[in-house]
DNA sequence: ATGAAAGCGCTAACAT
DNA sequence: ATGTTAGCGCTTTCAT
């Protein structure tokens, strides 16, 4: 058997004395065709295991199934586990994603786009996206921005999902509060992260319906929001006589690598300083003291971010342009001793 | 400016007054062209910001310019910080990769590979798969197999590439010797994972030179290799009375779970039960205690095994089929007590 | 050095 | 209900 060719529709066609149009009809179920030409054409589909060629449909249909997805880094457990879920969801609709990673970089994303267009993608979800949303594929595939709200009224063709990042900066504002942290600072999720600002701006109103009000230099932007990041900026808090009772870090690892220098530098937590995180990752239940932080379902996040994409690709307008998941808190050992 | 078409060679071919076939000449540095049009050409795809349709040229060359990867789990760090780098040295190259995730189910991996082959892909980097080699797509396509070693007489079409896991293996057995322990359990990567067997035959032949012999009852086999069933393990070994001073855990996350049953019965770590993991993920320093483990470099098997696919695409038969990464013996508090 | 033409495997008019 | 045909955008002979 030294017949490595791919068996295409032709061969099929041949197969059960028919043309490749008809072989086409029933695959996609569409046209019409006896019952009978439907099941010999549907044996020797199994019998000889044929797969469409996707490459060919793609340039065809001029679209691809495959759908682009751009991170700024895979290997963060929030967008590791988005992932997992979209690619299931895709896989059982046949289509495949093609990841990208940005490294919270603008010029990166701008490549990445490129590559997308050149791949025809059917559809791409963009997760902490800074890039400008004037790019020209935007208007012409369906695009999905995770954590980032932009304008939907481009016909349909955009849509936001994303967890409740105003409501979770509150609560984190809350719990500061409850555990007696008047004078707290909060280190933003990085520097342009568009994540930011809902948190940041819930954390800041949940303060002030306390009655408190923020100082802004009391908000640190990090250039990554990474372990190590997190420590440096303490670090360098302390080192600058920044007082402080409270800590809202926007993300969990920057709120490990906190409680890390916190501890190298003997401050008790949660008793001189409370601390609260973000994501719920798994690593948020190993810090040391384990940390209370906002829960975010960025499984859930995954998968309803590819069940919309599907509808978009099959050309109904989403019914909801903005999804908006619900955040909780976690309570656990960085905040209110008892 | 309503053109939303892609801009097409033969678009740009127009615009120089030459024949598309020269545009793709100079595009792909084959045939000859004088260098003026070269220049002219050059300069249109520049202007036009032409990319040339990935599709149209897969279904040319019968191959695109993706490459699949196939793990078992994106969400696990080994696995997505070893995509990472991939995905940094493919875009670099302008290829891209497309991930499907098996969750360890042989029926997945088939599913997989009959996408992986609709799609046409350029080659398949594949880790931890227990699938059976014999499959067709391997032979037409190149392959390379992480954490798994297979027979590459094939014709230069399959690589194997993983760290020493058999060294790893006897790195743990000395440092549990070390640590006192001369009555210890294996718990292995998972029921039928490639990657058991060289970690278990290392640890057994370093217990041997040690002058232990290890009674294969005490060798568990999980279901999955996740932080709750290492968990279940170590409560079911308790509770079937089998008495253990040492555990290597063929995988930090079981590794970890098994501390949080060992703290949660009481059982003093390193001092009653030293144990040690496997794959130094981020999570084993947080562990409680810090969990001493066999360090593996999960980008840098990333990075070696897209640069050998690179190679593998281009026709070169890889130099070398089987490439070993080292592996070493991180310390840290859950042996070796003072 | 360059153009014309065929064709990769598929879908979508348009026929019949 | 099914066949014929014309491409999708590219690469690659084969001419010139």
């Amino acid at each position: 058997m030294a017949d490595d060719r791919q068996v295409t529709a032709k061969d099929i066609a041949e197969m059960c004395g028919v043309s490749v149009a008809t072989v086409s009809r029933v695959i996609n179920q569409n046209g019409r065709f006896s019952p009978e030409t439907e099941k010999r054409v549907r044996e020797a589909i199994e019998k000889y295991n044929y797969q469409p060629n996707s490459l060919a449909k793609g340039l065809r249909k001029k679209r691809s199934n495959v759908v682009g997805v751009v991170v700024p880094n895979i290997s963060n457990e929030y967008f590791s586990s988005m992932i997992l879920a979209m690619q299931q969801v895709f896989f059982e609709n046949d289509y495949s994603i093609t990841i990208f990673n940005t490294n919270n970089s603008v010029e990166m994303e701008r490549a990445c786009h490129a590559q997308l267009s050149a791949l025809s993608v059917a559809g791409v979800i963009s997760a902490n996206s800074r890039e400008d949303v004037r790019d020209a594929l935007k208007r012409v595939v369906p695009t999905i921005y995770v954590d980032r709200f932009v304008d939907t009224g481009v016909g349909g063709k955009v849509a936001c999902i994303s967890s409740d990042n105003h409501r979770g900066g509150m609560l984190a504002a809350q719990e500061l509060w409850e555990s007696g942290s008047r004078n707290p600072v909060v280190i933003t999720a990085s520097a342009e992260s568009p994540v930011t600002q809902a948190r940041t701006d819930g954390f800041l109103a949940g303060l002030r319906s306390l009655g408190l009000e923020l100082d802004p230099d009391r908000i640190i932007s990090p250039v990554k929001s990474s372990i190590d990041a997190g420590k440096e900026i303490v670090s360098s808090l302390i080192a600058n006589g920044v007082e402080f009772d409270g800590l809202f870090c926007e993300t969990d690892r920057l709120a490990v690598g906190a409680l890390e220098t916190l501890s190298a530098r003997y401050m008790l937590v949660p008793d001189e300083v409370a601390v609260v995180g973000y994501d719920d990752i798994t690593l948020a239940r190993f810090a040391r003291p384990p940390l209370t932080t906002v829960h975010q379902d960025s499984h859930k996040i995954g998968e309803r971010a590819a069940l919309l994409m599907l509808e978009m690709v099959r050309g109904a307008e989403p019914k909801e342009a903005h999804i908006t998941l619900p955040v909780g808190l976690v309570r656990r050992e960085t905040t209110r001793r008892e």
